[in-house]
DNA sequence: GGCGTACCGTACCGTACGGTACGCTCTCTA
DNA sequence: TAGAGAGCGTACCGTACGGTACGGTACGCC
């Protein structure tokens, strides 16, 4: 029998499915609604049997798409141990563009907006897999960056996790809620740039040595 | 004939009628699926026909329910002209706490959820009335605060809303989106208050003016 | 050639759910 | 006390959709 390959297993698709959880993709971001498997296939231009045989049911199919859209996202990545001002600007500038970047992308306003659907109650949780595709996988890039800032002397906090979530927070601000909840906000790659820079200030406000910065308990 | 009052009017509903919002409230909280009309009807021992007299269709009984609990929220309210740094900072405390305490809370969370998967595509947006009564309206108490510690010389900064933005930013950082997505991070009201301190420190850290209050940590 | 496998297309089934119809009861008013 | 109306409970209808079955085609292997 040996079905639900993509959806057991952590085998990557084969082409072919790839090309049907592109087809999902596509179904999720233009038309948000009647996502239906009678649509995928069409879509796809496959039959609803081979969906099932791939990926189990309709849950399967839907974990599978984010695991695959998850899977492209993880790119670029760090080498630079020894940190100047600079360059830690540069990082966190970069984090904070590429942050705002998939935040304001209709994929993922899409993907979260299922997945958060989808965490009202339900099995398979589609939520932590967004959450740790997205939120969490960007901690996990981060920290490092603003613990070497630290080892270089030019941060100063307690908790990298704390630190990270007030970037976080400095960065994302109310963007993503407004999105989700409808919103039509349009960012261009300058307004995207203008926006990380500012967070990337106040985030080096609070946490550089430049400034005198007694006041966060955490 | 003269129904669906409740949807095209902006009538308060009756107590009746405010009961079956409850019910509908109590569903999306506790159950989070099968948010049917049928389950309504039961749950508020009423007949569907009735709800649909009332509220005209699903959408119809949604739309209310989302004011019904927005009508809630607006309470406490400001008078306060003359600022100084302590009435600030507790102000902004204040506000703090409040928001944190509105989106960790079960109902805004289900009612978030059904607002964003409504957003997908659908009529009637239940997103903007959502975030109509939830962040704008907050933002619309908090400027003023702002303004008025920009006209005492406690503040600094040229736009209200961008001030208002990171604030917004600082406190909720990366709550709400976990929530949605299906974490159960719990907060006790210690843990609030540390939170909402915190940000509001840093808050003032970025827009106050140099030498604020002494005493600053209570 | 004959056979198995993989897959497409489509017809089909069962059920859940939005929406409607109708009978019954209770209350209010004249 | 009779009639009207509001509203409860329940049966019912239509349809959309998840999931299955099956015939037909292409391709590899013996």
């Amino acid at each position: 029998m040996m079905q639900a390959s993509a959806t057991t297993e952590q085998e990557a698709p084969s082409a072919r499915q790839q090309a049907v959880l592109d087809a999902v993709l596509g179904l999720m971001v233009e038309d948000g609604e009647q996502l239906t498997m009678d649509a995928v296939a069409r879509r796809a231009s496959c039959s609803k049997e081979t969906l099932y045989k791939w990926f189990g049911d309709r849950d399967g199919l839907l974990t599978a798409t984010v695991r695959w859209q998850a899977s492209r996202v993880h790119a670029g990545h760090d080498a630079a141990q020894v940190l100047d001002g600079a360059t830690l600007r540069e990082r966190l500038q970069d984090f904070a563009v590429t942050w705002l970047e998939v935040i304001t992308g209709p994929t993922s306003v899409a993907l979260n907006r299922i997945a958060i659907a989808h965490a009202g109650s339900h099995k398979s949780n589609l939520g932590g897999i967004v959450l740790a595709n997205g939120r969490f996988a960007i901690g996990e890039r981060v920290k490092p960056v603003l613990e070497a800032g630290r080892a270089a002397g030019l941060l100063t906090f307690a908790d990298s996790e704390a630190a990270f979530r007030t970037f976080f927070g400095l960065v994302g601000r109310d963007i993503q809620i407004r999105l989700l909840l409808g919103e039509t906000l349009d960012f261009d790659g300058a307004e995207i740039r203008r926006d990380a820079g500012r967070a990337v200030e106040q985030f080096l406000a609070l946490y550089g040595q430049a400034k005198p910065d007694p006041n966060h308990q955490d």
